[in-house]
DNA sequence: CCAGTCAATGCACAGCCGTGCAACAGAATA
DNA sequence: TATTCTGTTGCACGGCTGTGCATTGACTGG
C-alpha cells in the first residue's frame, strides 16, 4: 500500500447537480453545453445562470468516452527547449487550439525508448491524433494507433510506412542551393557540420549537399562532433579550422550548430565571416538574425505546418499522404553576395 | 449541421473484449492493469497474451472519470518559444513524466483572456493540476479550481490568494546582489533595463534594483523599451548609450534583454564589454553561455523547482504554501571582477 | 374547430472502467 | 475430518456524459 487510500473525493459538480438547481432534465443540461442541440432561450438561460453559481465545468473525459474523440492531440518531442522545436511547438499548440484542439506534450527526454511509451499513452488518452517531432516509433505501434482510428502525423521522417501522414520539408532542394551559394561565393574548399544524432533531416541535408558539391567537381570535409547543438558546432570548428587546409566555405545542417561554429570561428581563430569562412545554416531560428551573428540560413515554415496540420485534423478524409514544404533562403551577412 | 455525421466509429477494443479472448471476466483484465490487486500469475498472464494479440491499451478517460484523477497536470504559459519559458517545460514534462503524470500545455499566445479559457479547460479535462507560469487568472475561478479539488501552483506571482501554492524565486536578493555587483566593479552610472510586460517577476526585479541603488546613494535610469526580449534589449541600448551621460553598469531583467544590449552596444557603438560597460543579465539560459556572450548572470534553478512541483503531487497534504527558491549568480565576463 | 407541423423535453441506454461485496477454492491448522 | 484462513474471481454498481426515440405542447393553416 504506497500512498493514501482515501482521496477527498471531492465531488465535483456534475451535470445532474446543475439539472436539479434549474428545474429541468439532465438532458437540457448537456443539450446546453452541446454546438448544434435543440435548446429553447429559457432553458438555456436557466441552465446557465445555474450552471454559473454551481461552478460547472463539463467533462470532457466522460465527453471524450461517449464520443470517442478526446480532443487531446499528442506531441511527441524530444530536445524541445531547442529554440526550434520549441518554435514549433508554440506554433503548433496556438493554431491547434484555434480549432478545438488542445495538445499534450509527451518529451522523450532524448530516450528511443520513451517514444513508444509515449505513443502508448497516446493510446491511452485516446488522443484524435499525435504528431511526432523526434524519434522513429516502431511500424507495428503506428499501425495499432491508426487501427485505433487516431491520425498519426510524422514530421520529417520519410519511413515506408503505410497509413501515416508525412510532413517533409525540402531538405535536399536546400542542401543543393547552399551548395550553389557557397560555390557562388568563390568558396572552393567545402565542409558540411553535421551530427551524430543521425535524424533523418540532418542525415538528408549532409548527404544532399557532399551529392551536390561532388557534381561539381569538389570534394566535402564532413564533421560530427556530437549531438545537434552549440557545443557541437563549436568542436567542428575547432576540428575543421585547425587543419592544414582549412574550409572557406561550411554548410551546418542547424543554426544552433552554424553559431557555435561561428563564435569558435571568430573567437579562438581570429577569423571574420564572410571574409574568411562563409556560414549557411538551416531553420531560422530566431538567434540566426541576432546582430551579432545575422546568418544566411533557410527558414522552415513553421506556420504553413502548423496550418496543414490543423487541416488534417478539421478533414474528414484519411491518408492525404505526403506534403512537401518547400524552405525559402534567408539571405542574411554570412555569405558573401 | 457544420462537419460530418458519421465518423468512422472505429471501436476501439476494450476490456470487455480482451476478457472474452482470455476466458476471463472482466473484472480480472481491469485487475491486472491496476497497480496492487489482486491477480493470479495464471490469469495475468493469459490476460497479458489477449491484449497484446488485440493490441489493447486501458481507456484513461474512463480510468479518470471513475477516479476523479485523470493524471493530467495542465500548464498554462505565453511566450512558450523562449529560451526560459521552453528550459522550464522541458524540466516540468520531464519530471511530471517520471512520476506518471502527462502535460497538457495550454498557451494562452500573450491574450490575457485567453489564461481564463485555459483554466477553464484545465477544468474541463479535469485535471490533477494547474501550474500557472503566465498570466494572472482570476481569485474566483482559482477558487474553483481548488474548490474541484485540483492543485493550482502560481510561479513567480505573489498575489494574496488563499489556496494556491506558491513558487517565487529571489528576485529582490538577486536584484541587490547585481547592483552591489555593479557599484564593486566602480560603476558609477547605473541604469536597468526592463519591460513594458509589467510582468510580477521585471517589475520585482527592477524595483529592488532601483531601491538597492537608491540605499547607496546612486540614481537609477530605468529603461523600457517593449515586450520582454531580444529587440526590446537592443532598442534599450540605443536609447540609453545614445544619451549624453551613459550609463557604465547595467541590469537586465532578463538575459535575453542582456543579449540585445549587447549586441547593440557592440555594433552600434563599439563598446567592448566589460570594460566600457558592465551587464547583468537574469535566468542563465543556454545562449547565455555561448562564447560571444559570456554573460555574468543569475541562474533559475529551474531543476529544483521541477522537483519542487512533482512533489506538491505526489504529498498529499494540501497548502504547502509559499516556497522560496534562491538563484545562484554565475560569474562570466561582462562585469570586471 | 380540427388536422398537421415542429421545436422542445424527458427517458433510458451506451460508452469503459475500478471496486466493494460475496462466493469460492485451496491450503493450513486443530 | 472439520474448521479457519487466505488469495482469487465474478457480479453488479457508479462515475458523467451524448443522443435516439417517443411524447408533449404550442402554433399554423384551412
Amino acid at each position: 500500500m504506497p500512498k493514501s487510500k482515501q482521496k477527498p473525493h471531492k465531488a465535483s459538480i456534475s451535470a445532474h447537480k446543475v439539472a436539479e438547481l434549474a428545474g429541468v432534465s439532465r438532458s437540457a443540461v448537456s443539450r446546453t453545453f452541446t454546438e448544434g442541440a435543440s435548446v429553447s432561450e429559457a432553458t438555456r438561460r436557466k441552465v446557465l445562470a445555474a450552471a454559473e453559481k454551481l461552478g460547472y465545468h463539463v467533462n470532457l473525459l466522460a465527453r471524450g468516452l461517449i464520443q470517442h474523440r478526446s480532443g487531446i492531440v499528442c506531441l511527441i518531442v524530444a530536445d524541445m527547449q531547442a529554440p526550434y522545436q520549441s518554435s514549433f511547438l508554440e506554433a503548433v499548440t496556438r493554431r491547434l487550439q484555434e480549432i478545438g484542439k488542445v495538445v499534450m506534450v509527451l518529451n522523450t527526454a532524448g530516450q528511443p525508448a520513451n517514444v513508444e511509451a509515449a505513443l502508448r499513452q497516446t493510446l491511452n488518452y485516446r488522443a484524435d491524433a499525435t504528431v511526432v517531432v523526434s524519434g522513429s516509433p516502431s511500424a507495428s505501434l503506428i499501425e495499432t494507433c491508426i487501427d485505433n482510428g487516431q491520425r498519426v502525423i510524422l514530421i520529417n521522417r520519410d519511413d515506408p510506412i503505410i497509413g501515416p501522414e508525412r510532413i517533409m520539408v525540402g531538405n535536399e532542394e536546400a542542401a543543393r542551393e547552399a551548395c550553389l551559394m557557397l560555390l557562388r561565393a568563390a568558396c572552393t574548399r567545402l565542409a558540411v557540420v553535421s551530427s551524430t544524432a543521425g535524424t533523418p533531416s540532418v542525415t538528408a541535408r549532409e548527404r544532399a549537399f557532399v551529392a551536390a558539391a561532388e557534381a561539381e567537381g569538389f570534394a566535402v570535409t564532413v564533421s560530427r562532433a556530437g549531438p545537434t547543438g552549440y557545443a557541437s558546432g563549436a568542436d567542428s570548428a575547432r576540428q575543421l579550422l585547425a587543419a592544414s587546409s582549412r574550409p572557406d566555405g561550411v554548410f551546418c545542417v542547424t543554426d544552433l550548430l552554424a553559431i557555435g561554429f561561428m563564435d569558435a570561428a571568430r573567437q579562438d581563430f581570429r577569423l571574420s565571416i564572410p571574409e574568411d569562412i562563409c556560414v549557411i545554416g538551416f531553420d531560422d531560428i530566431p538567434e540566426a538574425g541576432w546582430l551579432g551573428y545575422n546568418l544566411t540560413t533557410f527558414r522552415q515554415p513553421i506556420n504553413e505546418i502548423a496550418e496543414y496540420i490543423a487541416a488534417i485534423l478539421t478533414s474528414d478524409e484519411a491518408a492525404l499522404g505526403k506534403q512537401n514544404f518547400p524552405v525559402q533562403v534567408v539571405w542574411r551577412r554570412t555569405v558573401r553576395p
